[in-house]
DNA sequence: ATCGGCTCGCGCAA
DNA sequence: TGCGCGAAGCCGAT
């Protein structure tokens, strides 16, 4: 079978990935990465799709057991927003079906067991991502398609190739954005009946102990899960944070970030959404620089993670890079931290220590500091290999959106030079990038930072 | 305060 | 084949 006909809106972000055995059941949205009812081009390619054949559409999201290491306020972010999901699908006449197991090869035995006509998943080329997907190939009867949602310009369009630099990268985006930087339609109601037989949402009851995520703490307090909380939030960024973000965006001691990366992370908001609201306002330095890491960015990740097979590995680190690191493997560190000591951020970096906080206390280190923590591990760690592997670990325990191609290609920038070009050698880095205290003097107000996080972390806000 | 050099590879022009 | 230029820097010279 051929797709059913979508309007060329979804259907350009849309290809087929498997054809197979059209049953005489529903039409399944298999929810993973955007985990929203609004602004979602998935849930919209299968919901005309389910029209289109006459079906109903039921959606499934399927709980991983202990996904990348995900720790608990991760759990309790998704399962808060799925809750909000389930109503906002509900209010569309749409079945929110919770499963849990093996994502790929369970969602495609329940499709399998309820005989689905054809099942449509979210893009996500996150590397433990990719694998789901392959399992769900093998184990679904029915044909499968996936739709980018999550891009403004769907992954496999906007390259063909695994990029070198942003640059090179913008050059191919930029002039597609007019056309793909469009709004975004509203999902129109399914007829009541299409509720008909479906099981009423549910968490299993033991959620989240079964899943024997690490314990990261209290439940996060700040910070509300869910569309809603995340559309309220865009609401403020625009109205008091976008035109400071130009000025503000590189001091982690102001807030000058517009905190949207977590809900990013969780599908809770739509990046497309953001872009094209900000979009709508004047141009201006600040207009300019959001829209390029919201988009340019962003995508760019995706991009690595989508055609570097190693991505989120040592080995999918740049040639030249490795080369360089692997040359100055045997330089004298100035001192070597183990796991723990870092984990409990008791370095002697009063800085570096301060990010660390703020990234395990409140699960979100600002943009900047994030990019000296990782440097700072690659110089007190015995290897390059196991600096990149102990930062990518305390980012996806600690970052609410951490386990994401942002995080990976984040800390592949810092640890591998990933998009990064080669500066003066130096000890330990080789030619890698480096930054030091000294910088971050020169830039900042170090002291107000680390006083910012000191009553952020006693107040627990 | 500001500026240039550092260093590698991509992609485009020729 | 040559040349311009790049995800957030550092450092020394002026």
């Amino acid at each position: 079978m051929t797709l059913p006909h979508l309007p060329r809106d979804i259907s350009r972000r849309t290809r087929l990935l498997k054809d197979g055995h059209s049953g005489n059941g529903p039409v399944i949205y298999w929810m993973s990465r955007d985990q929203r009812a609004a602004d979602n081009w998935a849930l919209l390619a299968a919901a005309h799709a389910a029209s289109a054949l006459s079906r109903p559409l039921r959606v499934f999201f399927c709980l991983a057991p202990a996904f990348s290491g995900a720790s608990s306020r991760h759990y309790g972010f998704l399962a808060e927003g799925l809750r909000q999901v389930a109503g906002s699908l509900a209010a569309k006449n749409i079945p929110l079906e919770i499963l849990t197991g093996k994502p790929g090869i369970t969602a495609g035995k329940r499709a399998h067991s309820m005989n689905a006509a054809l099942i449509v998943t979210d893009f996500d080329p996150y590397p433990e991502k990719r694998s789901w997907k392959t399992e769900l190939l093998k184990t679904a009867s029915c044909p499968v398609a996936e739709t980018d949602a999550h891009n403004i310009v769907p992954s496999w369009i906007a390259s063909p190739k695994k990029e070198y630099s942003a640059a090179t990268f913008r050059r191919k985006v930029s002039p597609l954005l007019p056309e793909w930087l469009t709004d975004i339609p509203e999902i129109e109601p399914m007829p009541p009946m299409n509720m008909e037989g479906a099981a009423p949402f549910a968490f299993p009851g033991t959620f989240p102990a079964s899943l024997s995520a690490p314990d990261t703490g209290d439940p996060l307090e700040w910070i509300t899960p869910g569309e809603h909380a995340a559309s309220e939030r865009l609401r403020i960024f625009l109205r008091e944070g976008l035109e400071r973000y130009g000025q503000e965006r590189n001091d982690p001691g102001l807030d000058g970030l517009s905190g949207l990366s977590p809900w990013l992370h969780f599908g809770h908001l739509s990046a497309q959404r953001a872009a094209f609201a900000v979009s709508a306002t004047p141009e201006t330095e600040s207009s300019k620089a959001f829209l390029e890491e919201l988009i340019i960015r962003r995508e760019l990740a995706d991009n690595f993670c989508h055609f570097e097979e190693a991505a989120g590995t040592y080995g999918g680190l740049p040639e030249w890079s490795r080369k360089t690191l692997d040359a100055h493997r045997k330089d004298s560190r100035p001192v070597l931290y183990d796991i723990h000591t870092l984990e409990k951020a008791r370095t002697s970096d009063p800085l570096w220590n301060a990010a660390q906080r703020e990234m395990t206390s409140r699960g979100k280190m600002h943009g900047w500091a994030r990019m000296y923590w990782a440097k700072k591990i690659l110089e007190w760690s015995p290897s390059p290999e196991e600096a990149f592997i102990t930062a990518l670990f305390l980012n996806d325990r600690y970052e609410l959106d951490g386990r994401d191609p942002n995080g990976i290609a984040g800390i592949s920038w810092a640890i591998g030079g990933l998009h990064d070009r080669p500066w003066p050698e130096r000890p330990v880095f080789g030619t890698v990038r480096y930054m030091n205290y000294g910088g971050a003097a020169r830039k900042f107000n170090v002291k107000h930072y680390i006083q910012k996080i000191d009553s952020l972390v006693s107040t627990n806000l």
